[in-house]
DNA sequence: ATAAAAACTGAAAAGCTTTTCAAAATTGGA
DNA sequence: TCCAATTTTGAAAAGCTTTTCAGTTTTTAT
């Protein structure tokens, strides 16, 4: 309530000195600039900051533009970023837009009028929408920096993880263990109606590696799943089992769908890893309380979060104006899920 | 970039009309209001909230103030509210405290700054502290909604389950199935030192009815958790479960904890729910996924969200100045992970 | 001791709206 | 046709800061 006037006017001093006070500008007595400390404390002072944002014309407000919440992914993602900005003295206004198209149509418009300093998007289904919208807000003056998935162009600014990688990683591994016939879960139209989504590159590097080591025509491909979710997984993994008993290892394009396979496996009578390994993608903490614990290919959520928001703060502090972009290597995780493939031994 | 004067300017109409327009006020001939909406639309018009909220000394940014985003039901619980908030016009601003008290301070202050409508709290550890930052909230005009734990002031608004009710369902339930040698998965420190958390409730609940049933010195409470993860309940109910094998029931105080109690008892070579029955708590579509699909004591936690915002939306809107409560009823989800006491069949 | 430089301070403008108040335009009735 | 009532419009103030610019005070150098 109280605001800078009030507290010039108990400090016997001018508002542009209160204001100074509070901005840690050098050049003020000590004699005054505790008065106006003493004065501000004793009034409760409270700054107005839409209107000292107004004058600046900037705030350290960042929109933070979330698709699919709901999973445990998303959520790991958002609280890093999060935690990053508040951390340097920004405050991220989060908006989940739960893959709807026109929800976050609605919420570029408000974070344009909220003048906000950045935005941080992680592109839900359709990444040439999302792009588009980056686009306005960039014309505009807003950086931008994409995490998880990102259009291909060098105008943009994007943290990703190197999924493609990862999918070589995994069947490169399994291969080593002895596994020939690999079973691989999927998401939804994969490929083919989601070239940029980060599951499709893994896939893309699983199926390269696959055709390198000649192991190509014994790869399975679970069934379509409408989603990535525990018990999809599950179902699906129960499918390619019965329809394949010749695997001996099942890589699942996440986590949520491993431990689906993990159980689809025991109730098929399928012991873990004796008869059959899994390997999972994420490195979620869930991956590690799974029955047996779940060997996964990591990609470092809370890192991708810290380096999605130090690439904006980059852009907003520094006189840097370039788009930058940065590249995280997965890491496999060993866990007693993975073992040699059992006729091998 | 193009405020309103140069809608003004450029329809040939002062910047009042222009406002006027976008405030969907009456009184502006068609021929003025089209000629705005055509200046607008030409230029990229977009309006700053920041000079309207100062105008207008009322901003529709709602902050919420979430401790411990890391769980499931804390980010349901956050998306629900932010859905109902965003649905209604209102801007969330989520601030995730992890249960750190001089963070939460931290926002308190920064809302209070950004001159937030009103605040949506889900309190941390600390009722106390966080009491404190509610009233500093309410004494400079901003409303506050708790959710999901609150302060037993009639002063305060806020939306709880009826958690004590849940305990009580949980073991009437299980004594009617034939259960008497119950077993109860705690949090940490329970009831002592956390008088106030809902799951220091569930057990009052519990333990009064297990009293009533005159089943109460059969009762086993699991050893200390230090937190609500799904290892640390795997690994209580292990040991719980090896000391006391007269147990034919389990009762979690959270599905999390009872999820690890499920593979406990898959590894202690008790099969659910021949051997044993598993009851946990909360209604997360996780336990629904389980093996077998888990019983659970449900609180809604969308309409909780629900609730909450439409709570604050109601103080914020109308021009209700009491504070209301609302208090929701568990109710139980019979899963397969129910049965009969083995010895009473 | 004095001039020049540096440090500090305050008045006022600017940032973009909303809103009040009064003026202008329109309508209706007689 | 003219007056009163009503509707529509615009000028200007207000909301709270930050920042510029100029003025005042202090310090430094000669």
């Amino acid at each position: 309530m109280a605001g800078i006037k009030d507290v010039a006017a108990r400090a016997g001093v001018s508002i542009s000195t209160v204001s100074r006070v509070f901005n840690g500008h050098e050049n003020i007595t000590d004699e005054k600039r505790k008065a106006v400390l003493e004065a501000a404390s004793a009034l409760g002072y409270s700054a107005n900051s839409l209107a000292a944002s107004l004058r600046r014309k900037s705030s350290n407000v960042v929109g933070v533009l979330l698709a699919s919440q709901g999973s445990p992914f998303g959520t790991m993602l958002h609280t890093a970023i999060g935690n990053t900005l508040s951390d340097r003295g920004y405050l991220p206004m989060v908006c989940s837009t739960l893959g709807e198209d026109d929800r976050q149509d609605e919420y570029v418009k408000t974070l344009l009028e909220m003048q906000v300093g950045g935005v941080i998007i992680r592109p839900s289904g359709s990444l040439s929408i999302t792009t588009r919208h980056a686009a306005v807000l960039e014309r505009e003056g807003v950086p931008v920096v994409f995490v998880e998935s990102a259009p291909r162009k060098k105008s943009v600014s994007f943290v990703v993880s190197a999924n493609k990688v990862g999918g070589q990683l995994a069947i490169r591994r399994l291969w080593e263990l002895g596994h020939r016939n690999i079973g691989i879960m999927i998401m939804p139209c994969d490929v083919k109606y989601h070239p940029n989504r980060p599951v499709s590159h893994r896939l893309e590097g699983a199926l390269e590696t696959a055709l390198e080591l000649g192991i190509a025509d014994r790869i399975v491909l679970s069934p379509d799943m409408p989603g990535e979710r525990f018990d999809y997984g599950y179902m699906a993994a129960k499918r390619m089992l019965r329809e394949h008993p010749e695997l001996t290892a099942v890589f699942a394009m996440t986590d949520m769908m491993g431990t689906g396979a993990l159980y689809a496996a025991r109730e098929t009578g399928l012991s873990v890893p004796e008869d059959i390994s899994v390997l999972g993608y994420d490195g979620l903490p869930l991956s590690e309380m799974t029955f047996p614990p779940m060997a996964t290919v990591s990609q470092s959520v809370d890192l991708m979060g810290q380096s999605a928001a130090d690439l904006l703060i980059t852009r907003l502090e520094g006189n840097e104006t370039k788009p930058a972009q940065r590249t995280l290597n997965p890491h496999l995780i060993e866990r007693e899920s993975l073992a040699p493939a059992p006729w091998t031994t």
